[in-house]
DNA sequence: CGGAGTCGAAAG
DNA sequence: CTTTCGACTCCG
């Protein structure tokens, strides 16, 4: 009985294997089977999956996603790194208190033990770790900045990307929310196709640690705004960036995508509900799309710098290499500094009573 | 003695 | 802002 029906899926197949696409010789399969033969086979068939799959169960993927305070994510386990991180900005979520130097980084305890990363893969190994949803979108709480450095959160980056072209794409993401009432950032690793010396195309991609945790090629970025709730219409860019050094001589848009390839080379589809009802504008043909230059961020690292000085020498040196780079002072960072000044004169001497 | 944790300096 | 690293502590 069993063997006479595979018999004749076999002659089937062979029958018009030759020159014939599979999904014309299916169909012409089924001409020779009647209703309740078909409708025998599949149930076999199935019931036989389907009693394998309840004995042992399906493979998984561990694809799915995770909920956080603050970011939602895919992680990647073949990988030891996220395949996106989602998170959603807006300017009250941007200031509070939350500060990293009482975070730090750590396996991400709901990830499987055998599949998460360590921090043991990446010191030493020439990357450094990069954030997907970043520290500083998550200064309104504690809680949410410490699960950022959760590992399923970060990705090994080039460390003069990680602190400038990064950074700074990361920056203009919330300064975003100063003209958008909602700003969607979804991030995460492309480990993309070179071609090689032969001529053929080939993925490679380096694998530090332990754990084997996989150096991705770029970093890609899809950020998706709107104004309010009522009157859209939404604006979004997606950007490809390579995990390398990227100076100031280069610009943001030089890195824009469309969406469509962005989710051919990701394997990803971004935004499976927004369909064509939705108009969708070119962010940056709404907004500038362009990142902090040389001078403006160098005086905003300065503010920091000065910020966390704990003496006055470490404040005038700081103030001295600023100067080193022919950038003059503006008015938020002279208010800065002599803030500081005073309240390190202050501490040096107790003893004198301040008003 | 060596791991673990905290802190500050250094650097883009 | 983004990091790494070394020095220092505490402790079994």
């Amino acid at each position: 009985m069993a063997s006479g029906l595979k018999f004749g899926r076999f002659v089937g197949g062979f029958v018009c294997g030759v020159g014939v696409s599979t999904g014309a010789c299916i169909t012409a399969l089924r001409l020779y089977l009647t209703k309740q033969q078909l409708q025998h086979e599949e149930t076999q068939t199935e019931s036989a999956v389907q009693r394998l799959i309840k004995l042992y169960g399906l493979p998984l993927t561990g694809a799915e996603t995770r909920s956080y305070s603050n970011h939602i994510q895919s992680y990647d386990q073949s990988r030891r790194i996220p395949r996106w991180v989602a998170e959603h900005l807006s300017n009250n979520k941007l200031v509070g208190g939350a500060d990293r130097k009482h975070c730090k980084f750590k396996p991400d305890p709901n990830i499987p033990q055998c599949f998460t990363a360590h921090n043991e893969d990446y010191l030493g190994s020439g990357w450094s770790r990069g954030h997907m949803a970043p520290a500083g979108d998550n200064k309104f709480s504690e809680q949410s900045m410490e699960e950022s450095f959760y590992l399923s959160n970060i990705v090994p980056q080039n460390y003069e990307n990680n602190a400038g072209f990064w950074n700074r794409l990361e920056m203009y993401c919330r300064e975003l929310t100063e003209r958008f009432s909602d700003v969607w950032v979804i991030s995460g690793p492309l480990t993309l196709p070179r071609v090689g010396e032969d001529g053929k195309k080939a993925v490679s991609y380096q694998l530090i640690g332990k754990d084997d945790v996989a150096v991705p090629t770029h970093l890609y970025k899809v950020v998706l705004v709107r104004k309010d709730m009522s009157a859209e219409p939404l604006a979004m860019a997606a950007f490809v960036v390579p995990n390398a050094p990227i100076g100031f001589d280069h610009q943001l848009k030089e890195y824009q995508v469309s969406l469509s390839e962005l989710e051919r080379m990701s394997g990803l589809t971004f935004f499976p509900k927004l369909d064509q009802t939705h108009p969708l504008k070119n962010l940056c043909s709404v907004d500038s799309c362009e990142l902090m230059d040389f001078e403006r961020f160098t005086l905003y690292i300065t503010g920091r710098k000065v910020k966390s000085a704990k003496t006055l020498t470490k404040l005038e040196k700081i103030m001295a290499e600023l100067k080193e780079a022919e950038i003059t002072p503006d008015d938020y960072l002279v208010k800065l500094y002599l803030e500081k000044k005073q309240e390190l004169l202050q501490k040096h001497r107790p003893e004198s009573k301040s008003g």
